[in-house]
DNA sequence: CATCAAGATGTAATCGATTACAAAGATCGA
DNA sequence: TCGATCTTTGTAATCGATTACATCTTGATG
């Protein structure tokens, strides 16, 4: 095993490369950047002390001098959320492409970071800012807003001329879900939320309000469990749940984790899942098809929804768009499964089991 | 709605702060970064100037100067890995503490984008780099090595001197998994693969390997089945133990997420779990305690290991200690859940339902 | 062959900070 | 008050590329 000592190599500088090739460092780097601008010998000379050399640009000098990081800064609530993972690829396939690189911002959950971001905003490391998030405050958006920096909202909505909103029907699909679920019969309904105050909640929630307004039912005649787009919450929510008497038949829960987390809940106390409580999910991660039964729920088209706020942002670093000029709002796929079906009147329940 | 032309605001540099202040660039610079060596007058003058003008160090020319970027690079396999999201959280409490921020590179699996990733730390936009991907090919390592790059090891260790390896026991998990299933007496055994060629699933069977001979057992004695470390892959696997006349009784699965979709396909054709055959996954992600039966399973301590990496990163990078000097293997945690159980023999098990 | 335009290359300013070194100012004891 | 010493501040070089402008080649054309 062969110790040698660790020592940093030194650094080849374009003057270095310049140098080998007996040109100016300024041929050396308009072969870099832009080939067309030299004869080729000359091309071919130069190309070969790069080689030669092994030269790589320095790429912070490249960034002071051009003004340009080709980095973007990402923000996420939350790493492990699958639904941001899966979004976060759709971004990255769409900005490698354009030979971006991404930062992540990762918020944890905890608004105390947000601060950190947006400093790295204004201090010009990246060229724009992807918000996969609800929670960066007012101010902090309108002081990169106000730097000249482009912004795409990809959380729900954010409610200014300056900045373009690229996201999903939350609302809409929420609406539906009721809609679904009253076609079914059902007339008495729970709301499994998620991160209380993130608007990303609120638009779900919105949408919940409007469906159960739509079918005709006063708001009183719901129940609403409130806790973070987490598992447990739909644990909670089902403990709940079975301590009542007059219970809900038609849950709606705003992430499919707390979906699952409910009906793994309530199975576990024998109740039957159509047949006693039908539930609807939002978001349609993987895991909705792996379940038992498998969850009707939502589908987001994050990976589409990742291209499009990349291709936005980079539409508005290339001064292609101005911010007002596009918004987009993506449709969600309703995928009809086994954890929703017909409200089973008492009488027919009773029938349909002295027939088993 | 008010509709302002889009204009970039003028940028404040630190000669505008200067000015402003009546001092020199130098003083400015010596408030912000170390207060300690101006008059407390001239410190109060400057960061009035700061606060007026709204300056942020542009950070580009920062790094040009301090040669340090601040960044580190962190290569991944999969985003929507969970168990990739989880380590990176550790990674991120870390970094950010120290105020490093995490530039991602995203494989997605194919390993043709392994040289973007090598070109940008080569071009050096990372003062380091934590590989969590058993997949940067020798050469790219190598280069990125011998431009004096920290790196550190997080997949299953990478022989080389000058990398450190921290890590999870794999191999020695893998292996404590066989002589469990062998000492709730089960003879026959399953294993289901994960991604083929990575280091990672090597280590793995490797372990199963060597559990299976520390059993002493024949390796003809065992099935395997190959895939990605996937849902499908376990779906896969039990179609074929389906078929199969002769059935093995214990499972090992590569990981967790194989390991669910190989006992719902299974229990879809009423084989019990864990009477009619034990399944252990491996990573412990959180969904293993969601399902029903809940999963026998290594737990790896992700968020440990993501700490543990990131800090030697930084231990490196300061110069703190030497490549060879570190080398951590994590221990995991066994957790003793409902899809293992003692093999049931022909006779007890006719036993057993005559009684019921 | 002279002239001129187009093309290729070189020179040096520039991006915006940090910091070695020089210069000026404060402090103190004799 | 004077110089010695220590603190504080300023001047200018520097990091490593890009690029406007100047200069030199080349080649075409009358």
């Amino acid at each position: 095993m062969s110790r040698k000592r660790w020592r940093a190599v030194k650094e080849i500088r374009i003057a270095d490369v310049a140098r080998l090739a007996g040109v100016s460092t300024a041929t050396v780097s308009r072969v870099l950047s832009d080939p067309d601008k030299v004869r080729q010998k000359t091309h071919d000379l130069v190309m070969e002390a790069v080689r030669r050399s092994g030269y790589t640009p320095n790429s912070t000098a490249q960034k002071l001098r051009t003004r340009r990081t080709m980095n973007v800064l990402v923000v996420a609530p939350r790493l492990t959320n699958p639904v941001f993972a899966e979004t976060l690829r759709g971004v990255d396939d769409e900005l490698t492409q354009s030979g971006y690189g991404i930062i992540i911002g990762n918020l944890d959950n905890r608004r105390e970071r947000e601060a950190r971001y947006v400093d790295l905003a204004l201090s010009r490391q990246v060229d724009g800012v992807l918000l996969l998030t609800g929670y960066i405050p007012e101010n902090g958006t309108r002081s990169m807003r106000e730097s000249g920096l482009p912004i795409v909202a990809m959380c729900a909505a954010i409610d200014d001329d300056m900045i373009p909103n690229v996201v999903v029907q939350d609302r809409e699909a929420s609406r539906r879900a009721v809609e679904y679920l009253a076609r079914l019969g059902h007339r008495k309904f729970g709301y499994i939320s998620g991160t209380p105050g993130s608007i990303i909640e609120s638009e779900r929630f919105g949408g919940f309000l409007e469906g159960i307004a739509a079918a005709g039912l006063s708001q009183d005649e719901i129940v609403r469990w409130e806790g973070p787009f987490v598992f447990s919450t739909g644990v909670a929510a089902a403990e709940s749940f079975l301590q009542m008497t007059e219970r809900p038949t038609g849950i709606f829960a705003a992430c499919d984790e707390s979906a699952i987390g409910f009906i793994k809940r309530v199975r576990s106390e024998r109740v039957r899942v159509p047949q006693d409580v039908s539930v609807i999910g939002f978001d349609g991660i993987e895991l909705s098809d792996y379940t038992e039964p498998t969850l009707t729920t939502f589908r987001q088209p994050l990976h589409e929804l990742g291209r499009a706020g990349a291709d936005t942002l980079m539409k508005l670093i290339r001064k292609e768009m101005k911010p007002g000029d596009w918004n987009v709002r993506l449709p969600l796929e309703l995928l009809e499964r086994d954890t929703t079906g017909p409200v089973l009147h008492k009488d027919y329940k009773s029938l349909r089991r002295a027939t088993i």
